[in-house]
DNA sequence: TCTTGACCCTGACGTAACGTCAGGCCTGAT
DNA sequence: ATCAGGCCTGACGTTACGTCAGGGTCAAGA
């Protein structure tokens, strides 16, 4: 349609449209990021709807935590996006992985402050001390045995992967199962199956110990073991949550 | 000791001790964060031990992420510390989700690049609208009323086939990390963080009830509790239960 | 004593991604 | 013609330092 190819937005508009602020889009279009496929006599920027595609990839990579000059770059050769991507993974979990060291140094902190007072700065000292000792012993890892490491890494890479679509496929799968048979009867065999894989694939999660199943099992039995706000922040549909409850009841 | 309280180093020399730089003291001294206790004649900066306890202190908060201005005023009142520390481990778990959004993303990312070869931007704009939409309602809980919120939520709810893998993942995340810090001691921060991880998601399947909790706590206590059949039956690996075993035993 | 090299000082610009004025032009409606 | 509201281009502020640049200080060797 004409009309799509020729519409044209003034910067506070097209901001709106894309959800960005007008100072966003300035500094794109100083860096050379984004710049308004054409301009006022005036000097007005003027959007169009391909720069709004643009400025969506923009949005998506900026998200994923690329620096905007990286964007550039590769919005420009239009390739190395996977490479990029498999980088911007690794930093992104470094930095997940800092994060937990330092959330767990606050909650032990703030053990160590209940008691007393005062803080205790050795402890302090100590839990950092630790980590960064675990981040040097990674560091040195990562640069040194270059060779024999890689074989090694390989593998726990491809495992890991594996595992991981392994189980996350699992539980999907049990997800779209249960949804796909709400309409049975949660006691008959079909939902006693979908109960048993329920329970396995948990069981996988609590090492199959006999002593936590009989816990989970007492558990199941009590339906106001489920509370409304566990259910809404993990998100499991209320009705398959419905449907295996009774299905475990039996 | 007389010997202890004279010590006097100079930047270079008190840079190294405490393993930061002198343009990193430079820095502290203009902010007034850390003033050298002396001065020489000639305006060198002369510090003593009591400077080092400081700087100590110093570099923990900072490690936790508290910018330095909070950490002057803290290190001032040398109260309100159980206060920020809440404060900034709420920040840092935001933090924290938002990685794991990141990462979720790159991750179906790379998976939609691997058949074809063009990115699938569609499918990334679609995660993002879904993750934002899962803040929006995070923080629509904390500012409007419940009866607003209902309404947020029920939009929610529409799109808990997403969230539902979300929970998959978590656990998946974990099981890969885990994996990647094998070689760690799970007696360590790290080790405990991932523990602490652990608990967290188990308690999202077991309702957060109190009860069981407590007693999967004295289980986790329970090294013989988990047998090694049962161990193999699943898709946890050996290792990474015997890992996560350890760390909970801490 | 002079010089040399190592160390110290302050000042100032650069970084990332914009937020936030400030001073001034453009446009559409009254 | 005027007025509100949108648009423009600077330009400084933010965070926690890194990195010169230009210039003193100090102890040791020639």
């Amino acid at each position: 349609m004409k009309h799509d190819i020729d519409t044209l937005y003034r910067v506070n508009e097209f901001a709106e449209l894309a959800g960005v602020t007008v100072r966003t889009l300035h500094h794109y279009d100083r860096l050379g990021l984004l710049k308004p496929s054409r301009r006022s006599g005036s000097g007005y920027r003027l959007y169009g709807n391909r720069d709004l595609a643009r400025l969506e990839q923009i949005v998506v990579l900026k998200f994923l935590g690329l620096p905007l000059k990286q964007i550039r770059d590769l919005l420009k050769k239009e390739s190395g996006l996977p490479e990029s991507l498999r980088r911007q993974r690794r930093v992104l979990a470094d930095k997940r992985r800092q994060l937990d060291s330092a959330i767990h140094a606050i909650e032990t902190a703030e053990q160590s402050l209940k008691p007393k007072q005062e803080p205790d700065w050795n402890l302090f000292k100590k839990i950092i001390k630790e980590i960064e000792m675990q981040n040097d012993t990674e560091w040195s890892k990562k640069y040194y045995t270059p060779e024999a490491q890689a074989k090694v890494e390989d593998r726990k890479k491809l495992w890991s992967l594996e595992l991981q679509e392994k189980v996350s496929r699992q539980w999907s799968e049990l997800f779209a199962d249960i949804e796909a048979s709400l309409h049975e009867d949660p006691a008959g065999p079909k939902g006693q199956a979908l109960a048993a894989r329920w329970k396995e694939l948990l069981a996988g999660f609590t090492g199959g110990d006999p002593e936590i199943q009989k816990g989970l099992n007492k558990m199941w039995a009590d339906k106001d073991n489920w509370p409304e706000l566990r259910r809404q922040e993990y998100a499991i549909k209320p009705e398959v949550q419905a449907f295996i409850m009774k299905a475990m009841g039996k």
